[in-house]
DNA sequence: AAGTGGTCTAGACCACGCG
DNA sequence: GCGTGGTCTAGACCACTTA
């Protein structure tokens, strides 16, 4: 029962997830301190180290200098989403992607949206619109508002040709940002755009995304009827 | 520019951060391996690897042994989200928590609840109904399966006074699984039940979680209109 | 074959936060 | 105060992958 050789900080995590799987530790409990657990595992406490955090990071352990470490009471479930790039959210379902202009038009955003991007009540930003197709159908349409002030070369590139998402990713990557997900009903233009009926509910992701201070992009996709997003738990 | 003293492992990620976000470092390349950087920034290895790791794991390197290390080509933007208990969620806001079991049975499940399970045909799982309240209006309506089988206990709970995730929190804890959402049209009972009108849009998160490669519960939760999850990326 | 990241070690000092 | 986790170091060996 004592000898447990773990020779890797994995062999570590896997005796640790077990031990709280079956209860060895229990929900709330205070377990063993690093240095106790290198010696039962015969490693060093490094590895100890190394494998706890990973191990906490997951939710399932927390950790307090002096506190020591126990498993979590409620063990937070955390999962984690990849934000995918459309063109190729279609081409793994093997449909052709394609993209269409709607209009592209440098304008003084409505209030809303100067709020939300922290933009001045005179600035200028450009709004697009655009479908993205999946085998020739409509699978979401775009609604976007790009800061220009801080990528005036946003108002020269030839949306028609690239996707604004794709444009931005090469010419303003790296950036921070919120998404968020719910259900609205189809207006009349949103329904048309998606070849659905006024009234359908529609899964809408809204995101904005920060160059430090200053607003890059703010964008709201709108998928047709039928979209799910995964997440692995 | 050359003595860029770094005494933590969160200095180097820093200045690493800094040098993709202004483009010190372009997308696609390479950049110094760990014992140049260490010699750089004035620290050992070891705290090197450690923030070239982190940064690493946010998407924004690629790491190969012997190809080296560059920034990612289009990074992939994660976004982190913790799963929150409804509870919680409610509290949060400041609104008052209530709960109301609407029926709870023993039953052979529909073939798509089987399926999505991996449940027998004659399998009988514990089908739960309930509705999650805030400040007394309806806030969730919860649709949920327990595989009876694995968690005999469950058709003997009080689900009258403990909601099931939360009893499930505490008796089977520790599972992964996947989440899934969509939006969706409310029909009748739905709608009746969220105090909404029929085909409202509504905002579904679907999870089945598992415990090894036996299902333990498959829930729908149905939240009322206006709702919507929020990521950081 | 050789260079890179991945990991382990033993030891050390420190910062936090409980009592 | 003092025990705990957090981190850094210098050195070592290994595993992987490309050239």
């Amino acid at each position: 029962m004592s000898n447990r050789r773990c020779d890797s900080w994995k062999d570590v995590e896997a005796e640790v997830l077990r031990r709280i799987r079956t209860r060895v530790w229990q929900q709330g409990e205070l377990i063993p301190n690093e240095a106790d657990l290198a010696i039962e595992f015969g490693c060093s406490r490094s590895t100890v180290n190394r494998a706890l955090r990973a191990v906490a990071e997951s939710g399932l352990l927390e950790r307090k200098r002096k506190a020591g470490t126990r498993v979590a009471a409620n063990p937070a479930h955390k999962a984690d989403f990849k934000i995918p790039v459309l063109r190729h959210e279609i081409e793994e379902r093997k449909q052709s992607y394609s993209y269409r202009l709607i209009a592209s038009q440098l304008t003084n955003p409505p209030a809303p949206i100067r709020s939300a991007m922290r933009l001045s009540s005179n600035a200028r930003a450009l709004h697009i619109r655009a479908l993205h197709l999946a085998d020739d159908k409509p699978f979401v349409y775009e609604d976007r508002w790009i800061n220009s002030a801080l990528l005036p070369a946003a108002s020269k590139a030839n949306f028609t040709q690239t996707n604004a998402n794709e444009w931005l990713l090469a010419n303003a990557p790296f950036t921070t940002g919120t998404i968020t997900f719910s259900a609205v009903t189809a207006n009349r233009t949103e329904a048309k755009q998606l070849g659905t009926q006024p009234k359908a509910a529609l899964f809408k992701a809204e995101r904005i995304t920060w160059d430090g201070e200053h607003s890059i992009t703010l964008v709201r996709l709108l998928y047709a009827p039928g979209y799910n997003v995964r997440m692995t738990i």
